[in-house]
DNA sequence: CGTTTAGTTCAAATATTTTGATGTATGAAT
DNA sequence: ATTCATACATCAAAATATTTGAACTAAACG
């Protein structure tokens, strides 16, 4: 066989420079150290160049090292697509669905899809990830999902994306039962509002311009990272703000928290499906039929 | 070592698909028929899909054998690419210059620098090809070439190319001496040299509008893929033209072509070097300053 | 019907990769 | 300064992967 690159190089290459020594590589690829120091070396040897200068004990990148492992991940990626492409065209059925779910979607609507999906294709690969705000259409643009759950606001300007309405989620504006806005008559003014602390998520956009809800011009905030985070936050009075009515019904119900009346409360808006008008797998085709039916 | 897509595997399903069989794959490959086997049995195992069918004796790609044969190309191409790309950060020279000769310079112009750049550099791997008229500007485009030699007419209209004005090449206008218009008396009308056929050399390009050199509105022409194809068409009468006067010196002195002067000669015009200015090569820039400077 | 060709199977041979033991060198802790 | 831990290199042995060559079945050709 002629001398050449290969991608099971590559992926030690990428090992080794994300995991910072040949150590920690051969843990995470499952080998021994000797066998990492055999694949750089014969893989200098095959390019006839040298990848690796060692400095002190460790080894480090050359610069054409560093060109290799950066645009070695993009032919990785490349390789996994075609793998994974072939495999679609070869079944109708894609290997892997992954569905963003914004966190205000409790995950009890997803899941028994996901067992359904299963029954009927037991291999498919389904990875579910939670976003906020935009950091799901984000997630959906730059080809990280194939599916999102829950997106919120105007879809952001970009063409190829198909999205319809899914549910009308209501929201509740609470308080801890001790907080100080409980004492209020209401339905309280947003006047009386914008004087306690919000508490808001942080979205999880990187590059779509971040979206937000629930936070009134000149109110204090605290931000956190996630829907839990924040009920969490209100259970112990940090702040006050709006939540979906069934994450918190057991709060409701126990008075652990309290439902109040605003002078102008927020409107329900509905929550959106959304997906790549090119996918065509079979998978994401079965579950947003089901996603569309279920009660 | 996890399953997974190869590069060598890719390079044997497109052998496989480009001959046309396994065993026209293995003899190019070098390798016996039933290793091709094993690699494609291997692969369809590993990504779990049936690549190819047996259609008598014969296998035939399956629409994901095809799909993988056309885009693992791709990567094939890209893997190359990075091969490259790392030795010439490594080195500074690049590891493969090809040169597209337009057909009117003689190799001999070229011939001593690949020898003094080999001297220089005995790995550089050298590949010259011959284009024709517009050929040569569309070599360089398509990037399938990293230098031009003996471009002519107007630079097609792209970005990034960097040309400049090489020689002045000569060019004689030429009969076989038996040929009838060697009796006319000289200077010779345009309009007596249309009465005759010429003979032109087909342009290369594929892309680029074809140019072309020599014909005379309605005049009859016979077209030869090559320059040494029309001055040997020449040599037996079949037409008449211009060709350069290097090519053909031997030709007049033995009086087996004649020089024919007209009342309206066709001026001497520059021929053109031309590169891409991305392209940072010590290869390209060793040639490039030994063309410039030499006799 | 005989011959040629394509691909498959399989045991043996060869090549490649991995492991495990041992080594050198470097950095951290005492 | 010494001891200990860690990183990578070396190398023989073992394991795995790939290739070869012989023999086979099946299909196409003359």
């Amino acid at each position: 066989m002629n001398p050449r690159l290969t991608l099971d190089a590559l992926e030690v290459i990428d090992a080794i420079d994300r995991k910072g020594s040949y150590a920690a590589a051969a843990a995470v690829l499952n080998r021994v150290p000797s066998a990492i120091s055999y694949t750089v070396q014969k893989l200098e040897q095959d390019l006839g160049v040298t990848l690796f200068q060692k400095e002190g004990r460790r080894a480090v990148l050359t610069a054409a090292g560093q060109h290799l492992v950066e645009q070695g991940r993009h032919l990785l990626g490349a390789a996994d697509d075609l793998a994974l492409g072939t495999r679609q065209i070869a079944t109708g059925w894609e290997p892997r669905l992954r569905i963003a779910i914004d966190t205000i979607v409790p995950m009890q609507y997803i899941l028994p899809l996901v067992a359904q999906l299963h029954a009927e294709q037991p291999t498919i690969e389904v990875r579910l990830t939670s976003e906020v705000l935009a950091g799901t259409w984000e997630a959906l643009i730059e080809n990280r999902v194939d599916l999102i759950v829950g997106g919120i606001g105007d879809v952001p300007g970009h063409k190829g994306i198909r999205c319809e309405p899914w549910r009308q989620l209501e929201h509740v504006f609470v308080a801890a039962a001790q907080h100080p806005l409980c004492q209020q008559p209401q339905p309280i003014s947003l006047e009386t509002v914008q004087q306690h602390r919000a508490v808001i998520v942080s979205d999880t956009s990187r590059n779509v311009s971040p979206l937000s809800r629930g936070l009134l011009s000149q109110q204090s905030a605290l931000y956190v990272p996630s829907m839990a985070a924040k009920i969490e936050a209100h259970r112990q009075g940090l702040g006050v703000g709006y939540v979906p009515r069934e994450q918190v019904a057991d709060d409701l119900a126990r008075g652990r928290l309290r439902e109040l009346r605003l002078t102008e409360p927020r409107a329900a808006e509905p929550i959106m499906l959304g997906w790549k008008i090119g996918n065509r797998g079979q998978a994401l085709k079965f579950v947003l039929e089901r996603l569309r039916t279920q009660d």
